[in-house]
RNA sequence: GGCGCGUUCGUCUAGGGGUUAGGACACUGGUCUCUCACGCCGGCAACAGGGGUUCGAAUCCCCUACGCGCUACCA
């Protein structure tokens, strides 16, 4: 089989999370099963539109890496792949399907349906549209139709009967016909429901398998009537488990962010992205946890596609994220980093400017290698190497305290005589002076009595204020000489 | 209200007749270390409830509860 699939959004201006998930599992049948993965805009609410949302949609699936082979950007011999280009074709398909008294007009007006609406919940029925315009003659309604009169056109569903399919994901699924309302299919501003369109597109489309969020399933039925209306094959169905809120509702804006955007602007990697929301109601056959997106290709299988609704556990993200940095050489690592130090041009971006200038790139360099353990982001890491580099600022108490004997000024005066007499080329080899240092360190530490702890922490508050940091021989090459000694005249001078 | 779907550690999940119910995140104890992290080693923690079927049920069946989705001229 020739298998096509699509993701189908509407253009609402940023691309949703679960958006992403429903695409990206899309996409690995796709590319797994040699298939085409298309994007379809699906903009048939007029009072939705968003300005721009398409050409952001396709700027964040290509920061995704995740590429169509048919859709508005890129053609294909299916189009157009927009809906709002697309009403001549379900307007000349609901005619179809009015001709052969499969679908019919309905002239109700919108408050109509309304109070019948409040009337029947007040009676606690159902909500269900009474269907008196379906037993209109035909050529009245034309008339009345061609004279001007307002109308949407709705689906005659069958009075009796039953409509089943077998899910790729949940099996065996069945549903009463007559608990199906006359779904609009025609809207009465020309524009069809997503209903209609769906159907029309997919089959036009030739989609072999809608693959689609569960919130889809309910209606799910009104789809194969209308496939069956038109007399065409139904696609297979896979409807995939929702993401949710902590508190377990379906994923929306308060609770998180929702938005691929967001994530991206955070200093999440795409591939973590794609990898930890693959991993949201999907698993592999074993274990492991980190995916390239080609490994999720080869690895994924629908069967394998969970039921139920998962929360999305944005501590694991960010997890995932630091595992990839973590698996970064520093050659890449740096490489990955240095836009956010540095412009297109070259130029050091305004926050970093300072310390590329005081510092020089080498040790902006080897202060990201520094500190790069363990953090979530590139954007952590930057802002650790922003703050290494800035001033200390006022000492913090227990950090005076430490420095507050005059054994503690004696070691810091001996320490900067003993580093101050290191030749400034020395402190250029970073690794080099590291080991210079913990010697010095060590020999004014015994000059003075104090070893271990209590050494380290002295000469920690001496050159930072503070009793926490990085490692001392990192943060002194990091520094250079200038700054070291400049610390250690200021703790003294204290 | 109706219909549909779902329910294994707090979270993501494995397991689908016999398992000490496995892994990961989070949390936590220890270790390393001048500190904070990192790393490493360990721990806590789950089959929604009730009935069946069976020698034996987390696993199969039924019921209940709970949750979620849909119930628009939204998608």
């Amino acid at each position: 089989m020739n298998v096509r699939v699509r993701f189908a959004p509407s253009p609402t201006g940023f691309v949703h999370v679960g958006g992403l998930r429903t695409a990206l599992f899309n996409y690995l049948f796709a590319r797994q099963q040699q298939g085409k993965f298309i994007l379809r805009i699906e903009d048939t609410d007029q009072s939705r539109f968003v300005e721009g949302a398409v050409e952001n949609l396709i700027a964040v699936f290509d920061w995704l890496g995740l590429s169509f082979d048919e859709g508005p950007h890129v053609g294909g011999d299916f189009g157009p792949y927009v809906q709002s280009e697309r009403l001549e074709i379900y307007r000349r398909h609901c005619e179809r399907l009015l001709a052969a008294g499969q679908a019919y007009r309905c002239f109700c007006r919108p408050d109509e349906l309304e109070t019948m609406r409040a009337e029947q919940t007040k009676r606690s029925m159902v909500p269900m549209y009474d269907r008196r315009c379906r037993k209109l003659d035909a050529g009245i309604s034309r008339h009345r139709s061609e004279d001007g009169e307002s109308c949407v056109i709705r689906l005659a569903v069958p009075l009796t009967g039953t409509i089943s399919f077998s899910d790729l994901v949940r099996g065996d699924i069945l549903f009463r016909a007559d608990a199906i309302d006359d779904q609009v299919l025609l809207k009465s501003d020309g524009f069809p429901t997503y209903h209609l369109a769906n159907v029309v597109d997919d089959h036009l489309m030739q989609v072999t398998h809608v693959i689609r969020g569960e919130e889809w399933l309910s209606s799910t039925p009104k789809h194969i009537l209308l496939y069956q209306s038109f007399g065409w094959d139904v696609p297979a169905f896979a409807h995939l488990p929702l993401l949710l809120n902590p508190d377990r509702s379906k994923l929306s804006k308060r609770s998180a962010d929702v938005t691929v955007e967001a994530y991206r602007d955070e200093g999440i990697l795409p591939d973590v992205l794609l990898n930890f929301v693959a991993l949201l109601g999907w698993h592999p056959k074993d274990e492991r946890e980190i995916f390239s997106l080609m490994d999720l290709v080869k690895e994924f299988d629908l069967a394998r596609v969970g039921k139920a609704g998962a929360v999305f556990d944005i501590m694991k993200l960010r997890w995932l994220n630091s595992e990839y940095l973590k698996r970064e050489s520093d050659e890449k690592f740096y490489e990955n980093i240095r836009p956010i130090y540095f412009e297109y041009t070259g130029e050091p971006k305004p926050r970093f400017s300072s310390i590329i200038e005081q510092y020089g790139e080498s040790r902006l360099q080897f202060g990201t290698m520094s500190l790069r353990a363990g953090a979530g982001t590139y954007e952590e890491v930057a802002e650790r190497v922003l703050n290494i580099f800035s001033p200390v600022g006022k000492p913090e108490p227990e950090s005076l305290e430490r420095l507050s004997d005059d054994n503690a000024r004696d070691l810091l005066v001996r320490l900067h005589d003993g580093l101050a007499a290191i030749p400034a080329e020395e402190w250029e080899d970073f690794e080099a002076i590291g080991e210079r240092f913990k010697e010095v360190c060590k020999r004014a530490g015994n000059e003075v009595g104090v070893k271990g702890k209590e050494l380290w922490q002295a000469v920690r508050a001496g050159l930072t204020g503070r009793l926490h940091g990085p490692e001392l021989a990192k943060l002194i090459a990091i520094w250079g000489r200038e700054r070291v000694l400049h610390e250690l005249n200021q703790a003294i001078r204290h």
